[in-house]
DNA sequence: CTGAAAGCGCTTACAG
DNA sequence: CTGAAAGCGCTTACAG
């Protein structure tokens, strides 16, 4: 019976076991100080350690070593089913590194974030990863003044000089409105996300700097408040009351363009048939709704594998300058677009 | 400037500031010892130590009162829908009450389960919640030799004396059963969920014996090897070769329903017109499904938020018995049922 | 290669 | 009400 009880059992005991000075069985555990003890000895202290039921106290060792190899990550809403993925590709990079990750919700308050930054702090994290970052972000901007490691995750702030990992939303934009021109749509209107992220930013941007480039009307913008089902309903409604001589909407994200589809149902249109809508991020199950929803897809996993690769190297302490990576988006036709009746 | 910098404040550091011992410092900043401090003295630690920006070690004070204000939660995979809202339902409760909460995949894999609860532990967290277990679960088995506080979610191991939260299994699918007989399907097929889970096991013995109760059929079982999609399309297929005179199929989970009316499409059948299908649990978007699928709704907000209180009680020390808390589930009748046609 | 000591930043009996 | 000391379980210079 290697009996695990409450009373754990320590480096100390191991030692006591072996009548050796707990600092050797610390420094045959350790991978690094391994080679420092003799081969037969560290075969002892690890057969014993393992008899006796030894596991290393991560608290102590952390406090001694000043770093905890736990990591933050940030999220708006783990709920949203844009970020799951991304957290698992955090995950599945940084555990088998060592690191344990602890995942918080801001709901997009920023004293939430705040706070949250604080608690993983208190926790001695070796990093953060931020999948909530607003342009102007104040969590963020503590974070460069503490000189705590971190990277962006799918928006990013306005200064360039942080590690951030996002989308070639120029591009992706463009997949979107090369593929409603193409069917023949010429009056395009865009519900955009909150301006104060830089995906919703960005996507309007890119929106209305394309279309100008195509010569095409580009100033159908309606600006939604988040990036969630009821604001796309809102949206829409508000776009048309204003205007409604369109026959394609550009959603800033999936949830929005299905609020959109919702809205148009509601007036007593169909879609694709009188107006064509799209989404962008590809959130599961998008090829099941009814319409299937055409949309830009992202590379969410492995987003999160690279934040979390970088944060690694950032940790890892070669201070390499900051690095901004653009992965790339992919399009993806479905059934909610079509050619343009009119 | 209130300099927050790598040389972290400590409470040496307030206690020199006020020319008083650090243990009064450390006093006066814990809400339970305040009291044997002068509220002056207290005052001033506050505002001293809020100058110097001062913030515990969280690692230091849970190495001291060796418990780490941290709980473990197990999933099986962060990107199956069903789980966050059970790990929103637990963060939402734990941490007010000033619990962190660190998450991990097991990926249904017992190693991985058991070396996540390990690492949890040389965090020394001061619980654990599972929704992972199997009817048998090393892991649990672990945990209670440990005398490690934890709460099972969703699923239960087969001995009665732990803590879990879970459903009404034998109502869910009699609401489910009910509803297939009343619109006259009398053959009706369950694709069941892996045995060794309590939720898989559970549902397909209240299946065939409720089905027994009404004088029905009720051997037309297929086990799926796992709650997926793809499953569920295997074993719609595997079931038709064996018998192809059922009209109606109950999914052991959404994801089975959807792979069996993916199957049932492949095979150049309608749903619900051909075969009418059911799913169970209501993840996220099943309305905007086409057909919409009919399923039965769980609460799995309330049941994470459950099970955290429910682990919090546990920590609380208050030491009494297990109890197992049966929470119930709701009939959503949608467009994937109709009238048998036969 | 190994031991003895000091210390990471807290908390908490024990005195007074 | 406050201080001084000990200690949580590790790691790591410093000696030898």
């Amino acid at each position: 019976m290697s009996s695990v009880r409450k009373g754990k059992v320590t480096i100390r005991d191991v030692a006591e076991e072996l009548g050796v000075h707990h600092s050797t069985v610390s420094r045959a555990l350790s991978p690094e100080k391994r080679s420092k003890i003799s081969p037969e000895v560290v075969k002892k202290v690890e057969s014993t350690a393992k008899r006796l039921g030894y596991f290393p106290n991560l608290l102590a060792s952390s406090l001694k070593q000043n770093r905890s190899f736990a990591v933050g990550v940030l999220v708006p809403d783990l709920t949203n089913p844009l970020f799951p993925p991304i957290i698992r590709g955090i995950q599945d990079t940084l555990e088998p590194a060592g690191f344990t990750v602890i995942t918080a919700n801001t709901d997009h308050d920023e004293d939430k974030a705040f706070e949250a930054m604080q608690i993983m702090q208190s926790r001695s994290i070796d990093g953060l990863i931020f999948a909530t970052a607003r342009r102007d972000d104040p969590t963020v901007e503590q974070c460069i003044r503490n000189e705590t490691r971190f990277v962006l995750v799918n928006r990013k702030v306005d200064r360039d000089d942080t590690n951030a990992i996002i989308i070639d939303e120029d591009l992706g934009i463009r997949l979107v409105l090369d593929h409603l021109i193409e069917l023949g749509h010429s009056r395009i209107a865009h519900i955009a996300g909150p301006q104060d992220a830089s995906t919703g930013f960005e996507r309007a941007r890119s929106f209305s700097e394309y279309l100008r480039i195509r010569n095409l009307q580009h100033d159908l913008i309606e600006y939604a408040e988040k990036f969630t089902v009821t604001e796309g309903q809102r949206a829409f409604n508000a776009l048309r009351a204003k205007q409604d001589n369109f026959t394609a909407v550009v959603g800033g994200n999936d949830l929005l363009a299905l609020g959109c589809i919702d809205a148009i149902r509601e007036a007593g249109f169909a879609v694709p048939s009188d107006y064509s809508v799209t989404g962008y991020d590809d959130i599961p199950f998008l090829d099941r709704m009814s319409p299937a929803l055409t949309t830009v897809s992202i590379p969410t996993y492995e987003m999160g594998a690279q934040a979390a690769s970088m944060l690694l190297e950032a940790i890892g302490g070669t201070n390499k300058s900051p690095v901004i990576l653009k992965m790339q988006p992919k399009m993806i036709v479905r059934d909610s677009t079509a050619a343009a009746n009119n």
